[in-house]
This record gives C-alpha cells, sequence and structure tokens, in this order.
DNA sequence: CTAGAATCTCACGTGAACGTCAGATTCAAC
DNA sequence: GTTGAATCTGACGTTCACGTGAGATTCTAG
C-alpha cells in the first residue's frame, strides 16, 4: 500500500508517517519513481510505535525496543531499558491515578447541595 | 521564603518556580527590591502543579482548575474541564497499562531459557 | 497523451516547559 | 561598608513530534 493509505488506514498524518521513517522506526520499499510502498503489517506496526509514543518513550527507546518486538531477541540493554521503560510507566500510572483522584474529588465536591448549581456567587 | 529556598523545598528549579508565576499558577509577594517571597504552603503548591503536568494537564488547564482546589468553588466551565481531564486520564492509563503489558511480556518471554544470555547471534 | 491527484525532498515553523547566558541589582554576613 | 551569593529581568536556545508550504516529480484515470 501507498503511503496516503497506510496513514487512512493507521489514523495519523503523512508526515507522521515520513518521520517514523527518518527515525528508523518503520520501514518501507521504494518504487522506481522513489514512492514509499508498505505491506498489509504496516498499520499494526504504525499502532504498535502510536502507543509506544503515547506511553511517553522516546523514538530512541522505541527504536531500540522494536527489533525485539519483531525478533524475539533481546539483548541484556535492551532488556535493561524495556524494565526500566515497564517501571517508568508504573510510576506514571500511579502519579495519574493520583490526579486523576484528585479531580475527581473536586468533580464529586462539587456535586455537593452547598455548591451545586450556581456558579461562583461574588457576593452571596 | 525565597525562590532558591522553595525551589529546594519543592524538587524544581528556579526558573521553573518563575514559569508557574509567568503562566499565572503561582503568586509571590515581593520584597522592597523586587524579590519574590513565599509561604510555607506554595511548596505544596507547586507539588500540586507539578503532579498536574506529569499529568498532561496544560498550563492553561492548571490555570482554570487551580481556583478550584483552593476555594472550592466551581463553575459549571471548570467542572466541564475537570470532567474532561479526568476522563482523559482514564483513557491515558489504558493506553499506558496496555504498553506496559506489551514491554512486559517481551521481559517475561525473555527470561524464558531459549533466549536468556546470548545477545543477538548473527550466524547462529 | 495529458490533466490532475498523490508523492517526493528540502527546510523552516510550532508549542510546551523550561535551560541558559548576560548584565544589573539586591540581600545576608562579616 | 564591602564582598560574594542570591535574585532580578529580558531574551535567545533546546527538544520532540510533527505541521506546513515550496517546488519538482511520479503515478493513475480517461
Amino acid at each position: 500500500m501507498r503511503i496516503g493509505e497506510l496513514a487512512a488506514a493507521a489514523g495519523v498524518s503523512v508526515r507522521a508517517l515520513r518521520y517514523y521513517e527518518e527515525q528508523g522506526l518503520l520501514a518501507s520499499r521504494r518504487s522506481a519513481g522513489g514512492h514509499r510502498h508498505y505491506p498489509e503489517s504496516a498499520a499494526d506496526q504504525v499502532w504498535l510505535i502510536q502507543q509506544f509514543y503515547a506511553a511517553g518513550l522516546s523514538s530512541k527507546a522505541i527504536l531500540a525496543i522494536m527489533p525485539c518486538i519483531e525478533t524475539g531477541e533481546v539483548t541484556p540493554e535492551a532488556l535493561a531499558l524495556l524494565v526500566a521503560e515497564r517501571d517508568r510507566i508504573d510510576r506514571q500510572v500511579e502519579g495519574l491515578a493520583s490526579a486523576r483522584d484528585r479531580l475527581d474529588t473536586i468533580i464529586t465536591t462539587a456535586g455537593t447541595p452547598s455548591c451545586t448549581g450556581h456558579p461562583y456567587r461574588p457576593a452571596g
């Protein structure tokens, strides 16, 4: 498939796909004229890249991890990185849960009779 | 307390504190010479700001939410924002959990006898 | 074969949350 | 009063994951 189709299929921009290739995260075959061509499996791969980006991994980290996913082979360095990122995500989830609870408390408290309805009474 | 002390107490840079003030997130009284001065409670406030930043809230969102925390008053707009951010965090946690599991699977699989030890055998 | 859509390669622009350097000023200690 | 550390106000630099033209080339449909 061509880059526009892949972009549509994966729900990302064409520019993003070129950027992934630039970072070494996504390979492509080229036509005689230089146009990129992808296999069907590329969509899943892009999905995974997006997921890792969303999880806060950098391009470099993803680059180091991707081969492990494709081949199953894990170097000690990659393993260390994997563990470090997993633990970082764990801590991030804790922080998120904490912030979430904070927001939720305010939301719930706002539902209290003494507060609901009228917004900010200047001289009440 | 002075800005350097607050920075040390809250574990952030002096520049960050000035930035928070610039964004309207953190107030300060000034000495005759123009130096910033903070109450003890500022450390907790900075902590909260950091937590919200870490949770992916923008300066603008935090700015809108902070008054609710301090006063307990919640305008309808603020409530909508609070709910939106809470839900966004929920979705983000889901994504993080998914990515985490992905990493964990690789880590665990790497502990398997057929893979442990030797890193990437070029011609094995 | 030709028009037009898609893609190509530069290469600068963006927004967020600060980092960092410069030069001037102020504060705390002696 | 004087020194040296801390703080001040700009203002430009940084990093990341792209956005956004510009201008040229390639593919596809009729």
